[in-house]
DNA sequence: TTGAAAGCGCTAACAT
DNA sequence: ATGTTAGCGCTTTCAA
């Protein structure tokens, strides 16, 4: 049997009132108690349990974090950035993958919530209505990390991708390429179908470039898909000459395709990417890209989330962080 | 205020036991009983407080899990597989960063224990003293992945390094190298200097090959600090032809600094390396590699630890993971 | 500055 | 098959 904090109390000759405002440092105790007390708790090795505590006092200093995969880089940094922040304020981190899938990610909330987090970090690629319904009847914050939301019912950290995508698009555009196609993750994910397409097509629609069929594709996010779509490419009528990959895990799947038909990037095809891993570095030539700052973005989430969960005013719900482009050798310099 | 399971009684005019009952699935209920209380359940939505049954079953049903860094992809990848065997079992994982810290580790560990975990899944480079100590005083299981336990304290899952890399420098001698390097990743990492490390010098050993000063080179585990190493190799007596890599990261960072030399692999040097990631697949030439399957060793140890929560006899206390070697080309096929 | 006592929401004997 | 009751180990009034 573990030590309580009755043992202790017996054994400084004190109430267990008095052990307890030791233990979380109240100012009302007399200093030799204050030692006296903790003397005791030292010798007996007396460890506070922290679930007693949670339901005495209804906080478990314990937050959720749901995530899609954390196998993928792109979400391991985010959560290492998360993570961090917790533990710069004492708290702990549930982490569940869910694959994205809804009925998955509503079973998640509801284990999360009935393990009494203090809060929650929620990412998906989509905010299905059921979990949506979920979340807004949930009584602790919930903050959404890279994850948009249409409805704005939420906090949300986000990248300002559609201005990234843009801005990718436009130093292609800069090289003289007319025929620039867009390599994507799949739409189910908001922030490709409403971001980074987006502003893929108003950069083309503002230079007065067309979009032939064939141009935008959809890939499953993986190196090993984006390395056939080089194969499709390829076989339309005008094959373009550019292309703006929606990360670096495609983009080098798609260049290693392209290279194994006999092509050079950036001579022949040039490339522009976001960046998600050490992937764009590793790679010969090195790929330009938009580094999206994967950690930040977890560790403002989580910021925010203390936030919400103390009870403070939050000024901006809905953060936005900016990109940085990292010139590398997939575009050719001016 | 949340409903809880007193509301249910209540409601559904019937104790709280009963209503216990029908949560827990005991069958001790009458198929009437249960319905109506069921009902009363979905109408009032009433969802188990998991801290106040922690409290009273004193099992949380959650699990810790110490990781040097989540954010690479050796500890996602393995992560995840602890995770999904979690989920099997119905345990959530409490997921903390060690940075490798030994008192940051102890910290956890207590922090952990604290939060009452039912159990433990501990990595890291190597187990000091104190969290050596820390862990056997602990009264919960604790299983080791992917970490060597010299004392064999502790039940534990791990690949079979040593024999992976005599294996993998065999290759390279069956090639007909003679000079052959070990690029490792830092030593302090007991797999690295106590079973990589072995592996290479007994295959070297028994080929009657000797390995120069400056043939063993111990790097922090990154890209950036791998790339230099070739300028320091290349200034040797006599350069290696072929170099064993302690992972793919290191591998590929070593293969553009030879690269970037002006020399080619594999036609001047070959290579072979663990392999953690995607990387090794990415690059060209692909990297031939000792796959190591990550995702097994988190769901093996995971499953180890649900049997030693159980209370189950195990009889392997230490398991070992076989590896697999894929053929690609770096190199070349005799 | 300290103590007494009432919960927090549940499980798990024990009774019936 | 169901109910009663005593905790689990702590926080938090309220008194003193």
């Amino acid at each position: 049997m573990a030590v309580t904090i009755y043992d202790v109390a017996r054994e400084a000759n004190v109430s267990m009132a008095t052990v307890s405002r030791v233990v979380n440092g109240n100012p009302n105790v007399k200093p030799a108690t204050r030692k006296k007390v903790t003397a005791c708790i030292e010798r007996l090795g007396y460890r506070p349990n922290a679930v007693a505590r949670g339901l005495a006092s209804r906080k478990t200093t314990t937050v959720g974090v749901i995530v899609p995969d954390i196998s993928k880089s792109y979400y391991a940094e985010l959560s290492r950035g998360i993570a961090d922040v917790a533990t710069m304020y004492e708290y702990n981190i549930i982490l569940s993958n869910s694959d994205k899938r809804p009925l998955r990610e509503i079973e998640l909330i509801e284990d999360h919530l009935g393990k009494q987090v203090d809060g929650l970090i929620f990412m998906s690629d989509s905010i299905s209505e059921d979990v949506r319904k979920e979340m807004i009847s949930a009584n602790v914050p919930i903050v959404l990390a890279g994850t948009h939301d249409t409805e704005l019912d939420f906090p949300t950290v986000n990248i300002e991708n559609k201005k990234a995508a843009y801005h990718a698009v436009n130093e292609l555009i800069a090289n003289d390429h007319k025929r620039i196609a867009f390599i994507s993750g799949p739409f189910s994910r908001d922030i490709n179908r409403l971001a980074k397409k987006t502003g893929y097509e108003e950069a083309m629609s503002e230079a007065g470039l067309s979009i032939p069929e064939g141009y935008i594709v959809e890939t499953d996010n993986t190196y090993d898909d984006a390395y056939e779509v080089w194969n499709r490419l390829r076989k339309l009528p005008e094959p373009p000459t550019a292309i703006f990959a929606g990360n670096d895990e495609i983009a080098v799947g798609l260049m290693n395709g392209i290279r194994d038909a006999g092509l050079t990037v950036p001579d022949d095809i040039e490339m522009i990417c976001f960046q998600h891993s050490l992937l764009a570095r590793a790679v010969r030539p090195q790929l330009t890209a938009i580094r999206v700052p994967l950690y930040d973005l977890g560790a403002v989430s989580m910021r925010l989330l203390t936030k919400l969960m103390n009870g403070e005013e939050v000024d901006q719900q809905q953060v936005v962080l900016p990109y940085q482009v990292e010139e590398r050798d997939s575009v050719r310099k001016k």
